[in-house]
DNA sequence: TTGAAAGCGCTACCAA
DNA sequence: TTGGTAGCGCTTTCAA
C-alpha cells in the first residue's frame, strides 16, 4: 500500500503496456484478452491501484460530476432532496460537487467557480441565476437544471411542482369546506414558488367570487409563520382558514393559533405545502398540498441525462402536480 | 463566449506565453509585471477564459476538494451541519464532494470511489469506517476526520460531543429535580453516539445509587421515540421522566405522551440530546443538552488543514462539552 | 489483441 | 520579469 500507485507501476509488474492496464479499467472494456484482464487485475489488486480520476477527467474531458447548488440547506424540504439527488445520481455513477448560496445571495457569484470544474451539469436548488450568466454557461456546454424554480428563460429547464395548480386546489378545499374568512402566508418575496401558490389560490378566490383575503408574510420559517398569524389575529376580521405557501410556516401557525387558545381545526383550519415528514406528526396533523419529490426528482434527472448526451436538445419545464392530502387541520363546516 | 477557452489562446491573443498567463492566475502569483497582468486579464475577460480546474489538480497533484460522507442527511441535525461545513469549506477555497451511505451501510463501499478523486481530506459523519481501510487511507496521504462518531483507533482522529459527559449531566438533572421512575430511550444501535450518552447516564445514576432505570429503543427517529414512549407507557411502573438519546425522539415521547392524556412536564418529564432548532418550538419546549456544532465543526476543520499541511502529524480526539439548555419539559418535583 | 505515442490544460522548473 | 519545456496519469488513435 504504497504512497500513490500509476497504470504504469501496474503494467511493469504485469507485463503488459501501460495501454493495457488503460483498456482493462475502461469500463466499456473493449478487446482485451482474458488472460491479460485477469493477471492485470491481480496486480492491480495487490498494488492497491486505483485510476486517477483526475487524470482520467483530463484526458476524456468528462467529469461525470454533477454540481448542485442548494441555499437552505436547513429548510426542511431540502434535505430530503438532496439525500434523494445522491442516491439516484450514485446510482448512475456521477458524484456530486455542492454549494452553498445564501438564499438573496444570486448564484452568479459563485458560477465562475462552477465553471472551472468542468461539470456535466448543474442542478440548482432554491437560489436564482441571471438569464445572462445561463447563456454563458450553456455556451460552454454545461446544461443547466433548474429544481423547484421556474422560470420564462428558454436557455434554461427547470422542474417544478405545479405551485398555481396547488393554490387552486388549496381555494378549492377551503371554500368547499365553508370556510370564508381566509388568509394567506406568503413565503419569501420574489421566489417563484411562494408567488405561483399566492398567484392560484387569488385567482381561484376571485373565479368564485370571493375577494377580501388577508395577507402576511411568513419568509417561509417557522418563526415567520408564528408570527405571521399573531398579526392576523390582531386584525379586526380575524381569519377562519389560513393557507400557508410552506408547511413550516403552517406548523408555526397552529402553534401560534394554540397559544393563543385557539383549537386547530375547531376554530381555525389550517393548510400548508410540500408534505414535509413533520406535517404528519400527531401533534399537528397537517392537511396540506404534496409535492411529488421523487417524480420531480426523475424529472430533473432525465432531463439532465438527455441534455448532456444531446447538448442541443430543447430546453423543457416540467410542472409536477401535487396532491391534496388530507389530514385533521382542516375542518368541515 | 466560445466553447472552451485555454490559456493558450488567451497567451496568444495577449502576446505573452502561456506560461505567463498561467502565472497570472496562480493565486501566489509570483512575479509578473503590472503592465502584462493587466493585459492577460483584460484578454482574459473577453474570451470568458476560466482555468481549468481539472487540468490544475492534474499537475499540482492537489485538488483543493474535501469528501463529506454522510447518511442520514435527512435527520434534523445533520442538514445544519452540512451547511455549516459548505460556508467554511467555501471561505477557505474547498469544494466539497459529498457521498451518502445508508446508515447500516459501511463506507468501505465507497471508499475506493472516494480514493479515485485525489481528495485532500475526508470527513465522515455518521457511519462506520473499517480501521483497515482507514490505514489504506492514511498510507495514501488522505487523512480522515470522523465528524461526531468516536473511535479507538490511533490512525483516525475524530471530533465529537462530549457524550458521556451529556449523559452524566442529564443524569444530575433528573435527580436534582426530584425524579426517581427513570426511563431511557436509546438511539440506533451501535453508534457510540447512543452508546455514549447512555454509558454516561446509567454510570452516573449508578453512581448516586440508583439502579432499574427502563430502557426502550428509538432508533434516532420521530417514530421510533414515540413507539418507545408507548412501550415503556405499558410497563407495570411507568416513568415519570424520560431521557431521549436525541432531540426527535423526544419530540415523539412528547407527542405519544399527550396522546395517552398526560402532560409534559406535569405528569412526565422529558429531556433530550443536541438541541435542535426545533426543540424551541413553542409545542414543545424541549429541556435538551447541545451540542455545539460550530465549535465542533471548527475542531474538524483545524485537524483537517494540520493533517493536509503535515501529514504525519498525530491524530487527534476532541470531545467538545454540552452545555443543559432549559425550556419547559422538564418539571421541578 | 496489444504497444507506441500523441495529447488533455495546466504548473513549475530552468534559462535567458 | 518572461519564455521554453518537461511532466502530471490517463485515454485514444494508429500500427503492428
Amino acid at each position: 500500500m504504497n504512497k500513490k500507485v500509476t497504470s504504469i507501476e501496474v503494467a511493469e509488474l504485469a507485463g503488459v503496456s501501460q495501454s493495457t492496464v488503460s483498456r482493462v479499467f475502461s469500463n466499456n472494456s473493449p478487446n482485451v484478452s482474458n488472460k491479460t484482464r485477469q493477471r492485470v487485475l491481480k496486480v492491480a489488486e495487490e498494488l492497491g491501484y486505483q485510476p486517477n480520476a483526475i487524470a482520467r477527467m483530463m484526458s476524456t474531458r468528462q467529469s461525470n460530476i454533477v454540481g448542485i447548488v442548494m441555499a437552505n440547506i436547513t429548510s426542511p424540504f431540502y434535505p430530503y432532496v438532496l439525500e434523494k439527488f445522491l442516491q439516484e445520481l450514485q446510482n448512475i455513477e456521477r458524484q456530486v460537487l455542492l454549494f452553498t448560496a445564501s438564499e438573496n445571495q444570486s448564484i452568479d457569484d459563485i458560477l465562475p467557480l462552477v465553471l472551472q470544474y468542468q461539470l456535466d451539469a448543474l442542478i440548482v436548488t432554491s437560489a436564482t441565476l441571471s438569464s445572462e450568466l445561463a447563456k454563458v454557461c450553456s455556451a460552454r456546454g454545461m446544461p443547466i437544471i433548474l429544481f423547484n424554480r421556474s422560470v420564462n428563460d428558454p436557455n434554461m429547464s427547470a422542474v417544478s411542482a405545479d405551485n398555481v395548480a396547488g393554490g387552486r386546489l388549496v381555494a378549492n378545499v377551503l371554500l368547499d369546506t365553508g370556510h370564508r374568512r381566509l388568509a394567506f402566508v406568503a413565503g419569501v418575496h420574489n421566489t417563484s414558488t411562494s408567488y405561483d401558490r399566492e398567484r392560484g389560490f387569488f385567482s381561484r378566490l376571485h373565479e368564485r367570487g370571493y375577494e377580501g383575503t388577508q395577507q402576511a408574510d411568513g419568509h417561509y420559517t417557522y418563526e415567520g409563520g408564528y408570527r405571521a398569524t399573531e398579526t392576523l389575529l390582531r386584525s379586526v376580521n380575524p381569519p377562519d382558514a389560513i393557507f400557508c405557501a410552506n408547511d413550516i410556516m403552517a406548523l408555526g401557525a397552529i402553534d401560534a393559533l394554540r397559544a393563543h387558545g385557539l383549537r386547530v381545526p375547531h376554530d381555525v383550519s389550517v393548510i400548508g405545502f410540500d408534505n414535509i415528514p413533520m406535517a404528519g406528526w400527531s401533534a399537528y396533523q397537517l392537511t396540506t398540498i404534496s409535492q411529488e419529490v421523487d417524480i420531480m426528482i426523475q424529472h430533473t434527472l432525465q432531463i439532465m441525462l438527455e441534455k448532456i448526451e444531446y447538448p442541443h436538445s430543447p430546453s423543457r419545464l416540467e410542472r409536477v402536480a401535487g396532491n391534496l392530502v388530507i389530514r385533521s387541520s382542516v375542518r368541515n363546516v
